[in-house]
DNA sequence: CATTTGTTTCACAAAATGTTCACAAAAGTT
DNA sequence: AACTTTTGTGAACATTTTGTGAAACAAATG
């Protein structure tokens, strides 16, 4: 993936702790001790996503945030000593990507910058087409047909019916399903995916019984019954 | 989720309470007094999480989890009593997934547990296709073939198998069968576990003869009669 | 800020599965 | 052989899980 990681944080250790972490997983990392030097570093290098302590002396994480969105869609990791619903609806709002509550584990925070990362990658990588049975999906252009007429998904629609094409065959639990296509900071009933994948079996028509039931587990996709 | 877990600490009580708190969310545990042996019970046991207390006399926790990693990515939790910065971050640079300070409630220790495996799972993801004579499982589709004859069975039928396809010749009572497949908080008769049995041997034809009874104990599934 | 679209929750119906029970059959004991 | 204990089994019954429409709620759009 070799991307380049701006982590802006006051804390020496912190930054070389993120350091640590990621660039055993091949990522290379710039450091700011604070928001200024982080604007002046997203001026003159190419940054592909931005790990941002809120707390910080001077221009603090949130200020830091809007300054940034001001000039560029680069995705941004809050990170955070506090868990609480404000700090996350708030720093969601105001343009990051994603949060991480410190204590943090290396693998928490690899795979938050990968998921981040995945989510905004511009077009690369990901294989853009797919099919199954009837269904198409243009993955770039979010499009599904299914034989040949176009039909109409959300965007949780969408995400799940996208999982479970790259995923065929497999079992999901509800909570699986939740934590990848929601995030894993979803609170709330896991019966919301049965809706989705209800209202995504009627848009499917015929196609739709492709996602099974596995009763007492989850769900499935599978093109062989 | 079934996981074993090796416990690590020179405390018996602080041990016991760990293994108490574990094993009635249904996993196995194993204990280890020092670090030595620890290593040991890691290189003779299929081991999925250790549980490891800093303090100990002999080889202590840090260089126990360095030794760990020479050889292994099992994923490590601390134990610490100090919760200072120093303890956390030194924790989670050598190799360590998540730390737990005491005193610690059952429910975080359980919370951590769960995170824990759920994060590291999807890579070490277990084997996912089994065979025994004419029976072939694929676990992470659930799906089951006898003789290549689709079969299709339920929760509990399916997970019976799996535990008696992981652990071929071994003899179960319904008492182990109850805790193993049903969890230990099941509550009701045993012959519950009779009549799942019935009807696996009837969906499983011939085949089901590989389940047998063992009199006045319990079951077994055995490829050699 | 009204409107539209999407998401989540809820309550109840429907479906599937799980449990118990009573009695038959089999295994072990005296 | 007679008796006791354990296991097998079919059917009734109970419980759990899933499907679904409507309503409440939230977010995006014009």
């Amino acid at each position: 993936m070799m991307a380049t990681i701006l982590i802006v944080d006051d804390e020496k250790e912190m930054r070389e702790l993120l350091r640590l972490y990621l660039e055993q997983e091949g990522f290379t990392c710039v450091e700011a001790d604070d928001g200024e030097a982080g604007l002046a570093m997203l001026a003159n290098a190419h940054i592909d996503l931005i790990i941002l302590d809120i707390m910080m002396p001077k221009l603090d994480g949130y200020r830091f945030c809007m300054r940034v969105r001001e000039q560029s869609q680069v995705p941004i990791i809050f990170l955070t000593a506090r868990s609480d619903e404000w700090d996350r609806v708030y720093g969601l709002k105001i343009g990051a990507d994603d949060y991480i509550v410190k204590p943090f584990s290396p693998n928490e925070v690899v795979a938050r910058v990968y998921a981040v990362l995945r989510r905004t990658k511009s077009s690369a990588e990901t294989l853009t087409k797919h099919e199954a049975g009837p269904i198409a999906v243009d993955e770039k252009a979010r499009k599904v047909t299914v034989n040949g007429k176009p039909v109409v998904l959300t965007l949780k629609e969408f995400e799940l019916l996208m999982l479970f094409l790259k995923h065929r065959g497999q079992v999901f639990t509800r909570e699986q399903l939740l934590d990848r296509v929601w995030g894993i900071h979803y609170v709330g009933s896991t019966r919301t995916v049965d809706t989705h994948i209800k209202t995504l079996r009627i848009k499917l028509g015929e196609a739709g019984q492709l996602i099974q039931t596995v009763w007492g587990v989850g769900y499935k996709f599978d093109e062989t019954i």
